[in-house]
DNA sequence: TTTGTAATCGTTACCGGTTACGTTGACAAC
DNA sequence: GTTGTCAACGTAACCGGTAACGATTACAAA
């Protein structure tokens, strides 16, 4: 790298054409009114002193800058699937992207980050941004998409169908003849927190298993937050025979909470957790889980607002996608029962 | 999410307690010369307009932002793990992060990415970048940390020991008893694919065996890029009994070219890779492969990057981290041999 | 030759902040 | 009473661009 003290500006560029600023702004965005000699003049310059605009003065005075946000609280595994999606749905859409995070300052979960960070990014920097895991509702100049919105929110929104997976989860368990099981739960401002517990209980229910309030711990997805809930749960006498988690994260918190108390998976107790993150396929055993494609969440919700941003969105702008139970080795009939 | 058309500026704010901007300015800055009574004032405006500064307008005027840059020509899971590394070190650091990724609108490879975009950036917006995996050398006003760096740069930089961990990835299959090992090369002016490089031949020198250059592949870190190449080698009659491939993500490529012809692995070939990416362990069989740690690379280069912002940094400005081989089932003896 | 029109290009206000500098007024020292 | 000092605050220039507008010029038509 080499140190450069003076950056090279637009009047620099200018100057050395032998023309205004406004010519070269008209020759580099390519406008109308600029002879073709002029042109080439400016060109030459700019080629010569290697200029390159300023994106923070262009977002400054224009409105459209062509880059589109996406904040974030944290940067976790479950963060960079989703970006991976984004930046695929973004390659060769003549946006780019400008990811946000903020380091924390405040503690871990202060409430309003997503606010903030999109209050700085939106005055002017970005066309829209994408939210991932908002808190609640967001006010903005420019489209924003959520990902895994907070409830209620009728902001444009994709998400993965947490009901459905969560649901088939819990069946998953009762088929392999469960009755006791635990879950803990999400944080609960979230949409998909909600759901997947709305899931819980109906599964329970449509299967003639009374809801044990006492089985339910309430965590908020950090991963841990779920340790002491789960070593709780196993400490009863009268312990679960299998736990669900809301996330894959807390899932695995749980199995090192059996591993300590000496409880072998899946023979003593069951896991099945929520998000299919790449982690969980590497545990010994691999955790059963729900898959919700956080590349394919990435991917629509990057889509959904390019075209929000051009005005194409004719689509729904609440997108649900399909979940599918992925079983792995950390489920299995419970040692009582023997199934034919 | 509430469309509003009207951003709440400091001037608002400024009108709303009876101040001029400038006093806002200060206070929201704790700068000197306010009075206790207008400072409140000022907060209480602050606090019921709900005016957060836009970091654009802060950082044209300002040279110090807070805000620390990475940008990267592609984000996959290489990536993915390096980001989570820098924002590790950059939690509760009084930084935030912005990462740049471009849509690749110029086409995949074009040459000067890292210049531009830091250019576009490096001009205020951020008080210095992480460029990951850059093709040469770039300029800024800004302190610039480089991951996996150009060859023959003298910027600072962080990288893995890859003549280290592909001597041992060698060392390995030679020691199975492999004689006729296949090697697909990253994109020769990265340091890193040298070094592998390097690696490899020394390994085999070492051993006794001598170079093949009909065995070498030249790739370009790209996956897509490794296809052909081992289909190539594995098609010879004298076909390879090992492969080593420069990087994870060629390394899964070839295995499915193994996997079209017809090849067991390892029975019938040794594949050995290098990153220790997420994926490869998820592999049937899983991928043997060095292991550079990429999350330490990049909690490395932010803690280097944010100490050399501050001007508090005083080790080397080339750091080199350990490697360290991952043998899965991807490796074995060839059938030939029979060792004992 | 005069006039109209369109192409070309410079001037300038502006985006939302920051900051050098100037102004005001209170208070203390002379 | 005058002067000096300093805190508190406003004014205006400025960061690097963009775009509305006005000015200049060339060229065609009258």
């Amino acid at each position: 790298m080499t140190e450069v003290n003076a950056p090279v500006t637009m009047s620099d560029v200018a100057r050395a054409a032998g023309v205004s600023t406004a010519t070269v702004s008209r020759v580099v965005n390519g406008h109308y009114g600029v002879s073709a000699h002029t042109s080439a003049q400016v060109r030459s310059a700019i080629e010569r002193l290697g200029y390159e605009s300023s994106l923070v003065a262009t977002s400054l005075r224009r409105s459209r800058t062509n880059v589109l946000g996406l904040v974030t609280h944290s940067f976790q595994s479950y963060t960079a699937e989703v970006l991976k999606g984004v930046m695929q749905a973004l390659t060769r859409s003549g946006f780019d992207l400008i990811i946000y995070a903020n380091s924390d300052l405040y503690g871990s979960y202060s409430e309003g980050w997503e606010q903030r960070h999109l209050t700085r990014l939106s005055g002017t920097l970005t066309d829209g941004c994408i939210v991932v895991t908002p808190w609640g509702e967001v006010q903005s100049r420019t489209p924003v998409v959520a990902i895994d919105p907070a409830r209620h929110s009728t902001a444009p929104a994709v998400t993965a169908d947490n009901l459905a997976g969560a649901t088939a989860a819990v069946e998953h368990l009762l088929g392999l003849g469960h009755r006791r099981i635990g879950f803990i739960a999400g944080r609960s401002n979230l949409a998909a927190a909600w759901s997947r517990e709305e899931g819980y209980r109906s599964a329970l229910t449509g299967a003639g298993v009374p809801v044990d309030l006492t089985l339910i711990g309430r965590g908020d997805f950090n991963p841990e937050s779920a340790s002491p809930l789960a070593r709780a749960l196993l400490q009863r006498a009268d312990r679960p025979t299998a736990i669900f988690a809301a996330s894959d994260g807390m899932a695995l918190k749980v199995l090192e909470a059996a591993k300590e108390l000496g409880l072998s998976v899946p023979g003593d107790l069951s896991v099945v957790g929520f998000d299919n993150i790449p982690e969980s396929a590497l545990t010994e055993p691999g955790l059963t889980t729900v898959d919700q494609s956080m590349y394919q969440l990435g991917y629509e919700a990057a889509r959904m607002l390019k075209a929000l941003v051009t005005g194409e969105w004719e689509g729904p702008r609440q997108m649900v996608l399909p979940t599918s139970l992925v079983v792995r080795g950390s489920t299995a009939p419970p040692k009582s029962i023997t199934r034919s």
